[in-house]
DNA sequence: ATAAACCCCGTAGTGGAGTACGGAGTCAAG
DNA sequence: CTTGACTCCGTACTCCACTACGGGGTTTAT
């Protein structure tokens, strides 16, 4: 199938089937003649594979060391559950991060009772002073 | 003082402080006659402002916001809170839609005792068939 | 046979928050 | 008075995941 097809089916731009060859996620696929690219029905899965693999948290670096692993059918398995383990501690420490700027934000945000003028706001007063602010060092580490 | 100290004294860049002027979250300082900017000690506490509401997850965007309310006296409080409020949502939403990552992952993660070889890898399997990704069409909308 | 729809390519732009570079001018200490 | 540290400026680069553009060739349906 052509370019277009596969976009349609996978759900996705055409242009990003060209990034993905780029970026070795997708492998470059045969030519016809007039040089427009001939996909296989694989490609298919393959690009659903990275479109879900995004939705679990995945960079597209990440998806292509599974990818990798998955092309080497001798590959131990246990490679791939690293990266899985690794990848939810990974989300576990953004949701602490989070909650621990929901947490403060909260606090800060729980002292103001929206009357007044910013001359004297508590929350911009909590920012500029860093109250409530128990920095660990850590903002988003994104 | 010149460009360095408050650079220290804030712990950015002094590339950051360019930067900052251009995004007008700094305002332009005056100058000395050789063109080098002159700080005030005020701009300390500004930098350190900036610094303090990133890490309570606000974008450089939203900053100044908060800075432009804060810039007009007679400004009603209310209006921060507001914006305290909605990024207390936002993170929550970040918050959720890791938590569901997470579960899946771990969902996922836990059908895979490590052993065998790629070729049946139930981690793979999963993300191949979209398993256990109660897809709610939100990946991260960070 | 012609028009519409598709495909090719390289390159550049997006957004966010900076960081880096390089050449030229300036300031402070020895 | 010279040296080294600092500052200026504009521009370009980084990372990430795309998306857009423009000018050309191709395929397909009518």
């Amino acid at each position: 199938m052509k370019a277009g097809q596969l976009a349609r089916e996978a759900a996705v731009n055409v242009e990003t089937l060209r990034y993905y060859e780029r970026m070795e996620l997708l492998p470059a696929p045969p030519r016809r003649e007039s040089g427009y690219r001939e996909y296989a029905q694989a490609d298919v899965s393959r690009i659903r594979f990275i479109k879900r693999a995004q939705d679990l948290g995945f960079s597209l670096r990440e998806i292509r060391e599974l990818l990798d692993l998955r092309a080497v059918p001798d590959t131990d398995n246990a490679r791939v559950k690293t990266l899985a383990v690794r990848k939810i501690a990974d989300i576990e420490r953004r949701i602490r991060d989070l909650e621990r700027m929901r947490e403060t934000l909260e606090h800060i945000a729980g002292t103001c009772d929206g009357a007044g003028t910013v001359g004297d706001c508590p929350i911009l007063q909590a920012i500029e002073d860093g109250n409530g602010c128990h920095s660990t060092g850590k903002g988003e580490t994104s």
